[in-house]
RNA sequence: GGGCGAAUAGCUCAGCUGGUUCAGAGCGCCUGCCUUACACGCAGGAUGUCGGGGGUUCGAAUCCCUCUUCGCCCACCA
């Protein structure tokens, strides 16, 4: 702890011991974190569980930071600040990972048969699974470990048959055939949300079907020619004049020859193709609904893997469904049976794990009645309970929970919670028992039973995890005290996946929802604007990021890249330029730290109370009172920002801060006091470190590693003191100090002009020039105060006040109207400056000419709120003393276009 | 087909309730500096039709309309 501060700050010596010691400390569990016997309210955010076996990607990591910066926040802020962290089995996903491992040996799942598999699956879990939590670790993330769950733990499974078990017997769980959207890889359903719609660029063919009677035909238009083979009638809208006469007479269906009905049915649009459409209920959802009315078989022509099944005419069996669409409709053509082909783009669903397109199928599945759940979630939404950061997102739940479908929940696959239901086996009895038990008897005959053999959604269990996480379905302490939980932070591709649903579902079983703001961030994309994903190799690996810049590096360089409710762009070929200004910042900070830490002149006072302000005025230099009414400012503004969830905004304002203010100009400022030069300097020490204690705690839950490695060093600190429950900054009215801010504003530009008049005509850094300022208040009582801090800064021999004798060399004018003037004698190049002076005179006069046409304006004076006129005529004022100053001033150097 | 968002410096983006010297920041670029916290730094500098057009207003990067381009979401016209 007191060793020497390198110069240059090393990321991978402090990060992962603090964090360490953070956890041993227990500083991430709220019990543990009772400052002073306050109990603040409860603030819980509830982590999307990451795939069990995924790796950390950009995506968690924007995600991550930002909920780890708001949990951060509030803990500082006093409240018992829980993040619950987990993990998701994630059924398809998991399953995928490990049959393709088994491919790998030449197996298939059904080589292992189920059990096997399973306890496989669970094998790789374990060995592999989690790591990702691990990796959030690695990025600071301070979420409470100790409450760290796995959908599929015993417990979770419990709450998951409880609450299909209520509502199934609410009614609210149904099985029933229909069809669904089933992906022919993963050879299981999927819900609505799963099946991705894509636009893609297809055709539309237009067929014959001829009349039975052979003397006439129906035209009929399709994007997929190989259901023809399932068929069942031709439907056209009531209404359709061109088609009245023929309704209910018999088509002759090509290929299969079989007589299919001509139906009415007010589900076909007369507008589109000719009016006329296929229906082929085992394969079309609008198709299975005109079926149902009109009572029409339907034919599943397709098999799981979505190859023609044995319903179809032999020579197609078999075969896979595209290259059976092109023998369709090579067959038809052959047969004069095509009308026409015409390119036609449209949307078709993919799956969501694997990308194959889905196909829809009639199949028996369990489903869960949504409208019921969704009129609730939307009620809550549309009485403000529940409001969306940004707002327009609520637009989406809204229409999302508006048209919402039921939800099959049913997935034939191995991995996830069985169903618990069971059939009965004896004849005659058929029960259908719904426990919350395993079964080994029918409860109504006793018989033998069979659990139904699919597994649930995904979904079905993460959805309840803002409850189930703490316990429910027992009445824990747990959820006694954190439930409802304040905020979630997701993105927004999984509104309707999770984020709807978890209120749906809190409704239900809590009578609460989950959280009451839902705050959406962006995309992490590249810089063609594609979302970074595995299989366009376009990803930035944050546990890179880690280890080449730190993890506070790259939280800084996503919370400031990210604004609300825009994507962020990273350039994965370029991780210098993302992440080197964050590790830069880092590193100024450190350093600024380090000088700071090092140069108490004497014991360091204790400042009473929280703020700085309350050290004497009188001991006070201008630059004092100016970085205490910035500090304060800053406090502000940064509080304020990450309020309302704008966290780049609270980053910048401590960035300013600390690079600009702190260390650009206060320590510049303060260094004589501090090395004993001029007296003051335990004051300028007491209010470097307050000042900068304040910006690390403002700073902490971007940057959480090196905020509390510096913090931790300071003067007098407890060795068990952490900065991640320190107090957070209060704001302090008395800090206020508009006079210092305007004042040691002055000073800065004087410095500023001198600077830029040195820099303009080439004086060398070592070499010190005369400077000498003209004018009066409020400038010149500044500047006159900070002599020594002008002359430091820019490197003036000489601060001379009045009317300068000289008449050649550079001159600058300050807002408030003080003139500054750098006597250079055959230095300067008098045309030069001329040239500059007139283009900024030119630029001030027709400021002023614009300012006086407006105040000049009546409609502007009569219209425009007073104080809003007021402000233009103190400007106009300003600018035309700026600009008479200057005039007069290039008079003097005898610039002979001065003065038009 | 419906809805939404974005367009500001070479790049990535701020600019919130129309009015503060409003046209900004970082990166990149140019000039000069290894000034004892930091060259991952310091000082200075250049760079813009605020996507086009129209409108509202005393006043528009900001509000409205429209067009263009890009992106996203939703959708059972096969």
């Amino acid at each position: 702890m007191t060793a020497p501060l390198a110069p240059q700050y090393d990321p991978s010596q402090i990060e992962a011991p603090l964090y360490a010691w953070w956890r041993e400390r227990g500083l991430f569990r709220p019990e543990t974190v009772q400052r002073g016997g306050l109990r603040g309210e409860p603030y819980v955010i509830q982590m999307p569980p990451p795939n069990v076996t995924a790796e950390l990607h950009a995506g968690h990591g924007l995600n991550n930071t930002v909920q780890d910066v708001l949990i951060r926040f509030e803990r500082m802020r006093g409240r018992r600040a829980l993040w619950v962290p987990g993990t998701d089995h994630a059924g398809i996903a998991t399953q995928n990972v490990v049959e393709r491992l088994l491919a790998r040996e030449g197996l298939t799942r059904f080589d292992l048969g189920r059990e096997a598999f399973v306890e496989r699956v669970w094998a790789y879990v374990r060995e592999t699974g989690a790591r990702i939590l691990e990796q959030l670790q690695a990025i600071g993330c301070s979420a409470d470990w100790s409450r760290t769950y796995f959908t599929l733990d015993e417990d979770l499974s419990r709450a998951v048959r409880e609450v299909f078990v209520r509502l199934y017997e609410k009614g609210l769980i149904y099985r029933g055939n229909y069809i669904i959207n089933w992906c022919p890889r993963c050879l299981t359903a999927l819900s609505n949300e799963e099946a991705e719609k894509e636009e893609v660029d297809g055709q539309l063919w237009h067929l014959r079907y001829p009349l039975a009677t052979g003397e006439g035909e129906v035209v009929i238009a399709t994007t997929r020619p190989e259901t023809m083979l399932g068929d069942t009638a031709v439907a056209v809208h009531p209404e359709d004049e061109r088609y009245r006469d023929l309704v209910g007479r018999s088509l002759r269906l090509p290929l299969v020859d079989r007589l299919i009905p001509l139906v009415a049915d007010e589900a076909v649009d007369p507008g589109f193709g000719s009016g006329a459409v296929k229906v082929t209920p085992a394969h079309d959802p609008t198709d299975f609904e005109i079926g149902r009315r009109h009572d029409l078989p339907a034919v599943d022509v397709m098999t799981p893997e979505a190859r023609m099944s044995l319903a179809v005419p032999e020579r197609f069996q078999g075969l896979d469904r595209f290259e059976a669409r092109r023998r369709v409709v090579a067959e038809l053509e052959s047969q004069g049976l095509v009308v026409k082909v015409e390119p036609h783009r449209h949307a078709v669903g993919h799956c969501y794990r694997c990308d194959t397109v889905v196909e829809p199928r009639l199949s028996e599945q369990w489903f869960v009645r949504m409208e019921p759940l969704a009129r609730a979630a939307l009620a809550r939404y549309r009485d403000g309970t529940i409001r969306f950061i940004p707002e327009r997102r609520g637009d989406d739940y809204e229409r999302w929970l508006t048209g919402i479908r039921d939800w099959c929940i049913s997935r034939q696959l191995w991995w996830g919670h069985r169903i618990p239901v069971w059939y009965c086996e004896a004849d005659g009895c058929g029960q259908v028992s719904v426990s919350r038990t395993d079964l080994t008897a029918c409860p109504g005959c006793g018989g033998m039973v069979r659990q139904d053999e699919d597994v649930l959604d995904t979904w079905f269990s993460s959805w309840l995890v803002p409850f189930t996480s703490l316990g429910w379905p027992e009445q824990t302490d747990d959820l006694a005290t954190y439930y409802p939980g304040h905020t979630l932070v997701s993105s927004p591709d999984i509104i309707f996946f999770w984020v709807s649903r978890m209120i749906m579902s809190g409704l239900e079983f809590m009578g609460q929802p989950p959280y009451v703001r839902i705050y959406l961030h962006g995309v992490v994309r590249d810089t063609l604007h594609r979302k970074m994903s595995k299989s366009l190799g376009n990803g930035v690996d944050p546990l890179e990021v880690v280890e080449r810049y730190g993890a506070d590096a790259l939280r800084y360089a996503l919370v400031s890249g990210m604004s609300v409710g825009t994507d962020l762009i990273l350039d994965p070929n370029d991780l210098e330029s993302s992440f080197a200004p964050a590790r830069n910042f880092a590193n100024k900070l450190w350093n600024a730290g380090r000088f700071i830490l090092s140069h108490a002149t004497e014991p360091p006072r204790p400042l009473a109370g929280r703020s700085p302000a309350v050290v004497r005025r009188d001991e006070l230099t201008l630059a004092d009172r100016w970085i205490i009414a910035r500090c304060e400012a800053t406090v502000r503004e940064a509080t304020d920002a990450y309020e309302r969830f704008r966290l780049n905004e609270a980053a910048g304002a401590v960035y300013r801060f600390i690079w600009s203010d702190l260390a650009d100009w206060y320590i510049e400022q303060i260094k004589p006091r501090l090395y004993g030069d001029v007296p003051g300097g335990d004051v300028a020490h007491a209010v470097a470190l307050q000042t900068f204690d304040v910006a690390l705690r403002l700073l902490h839950p971007v940057m959480p590693f090196i905020t509390e490695a510096l913090w931790r060093r300071f003067p007098a600190r407890p060795h068990d003191a952490s900065i991640s429950v320190a107090p957070w900054p209060l704001s302090d009215r008395r800090a206020e100090d508009p006079e210092a801010l305007r004042d040691f504003g002055l000073v800065q530009e004087v410095i500023g002009a001198i600077r830029a008049i040195r820099a303009e005509y080439g004086v060398q850094p070592g070499q010190s020039v005369r400077a000498v300022v003209t004018r009066s208040d409020p400038g010149d009582g500044a500047i006159r105060r900070e002599q020594a801090t002008v002359t430091r800064l820019a490197k003036v021999s000489e601060l001379a006040f009045g009317e300068p004798r000289e008449r050649v060399g550079g001159h600058a004018v300050l807002s408030d109207g003080t003139a500054v003037f750098v006597p250079l004698g055959d230095a300067i190049d008098v045309d030069r400056e001329c040239g500059r002076l007139t283009a900024e005179l030119e630029r001030l006069t027709r400021l002023v000419e614009a300012q006086e046409k407006k105040l000049g304006n009546q409609q502007f004076v009569s219209r425009a709120p007073a104080e809003v006129v007021q402000r233009e005529r103190d400007k106009a004022a300003t600018w035309r003393e700026q600009r008479d100053v200057l005039g007069r001033k290039l008079e003097l150097l005898g610039c002979g276009a001065a003065e038009s």
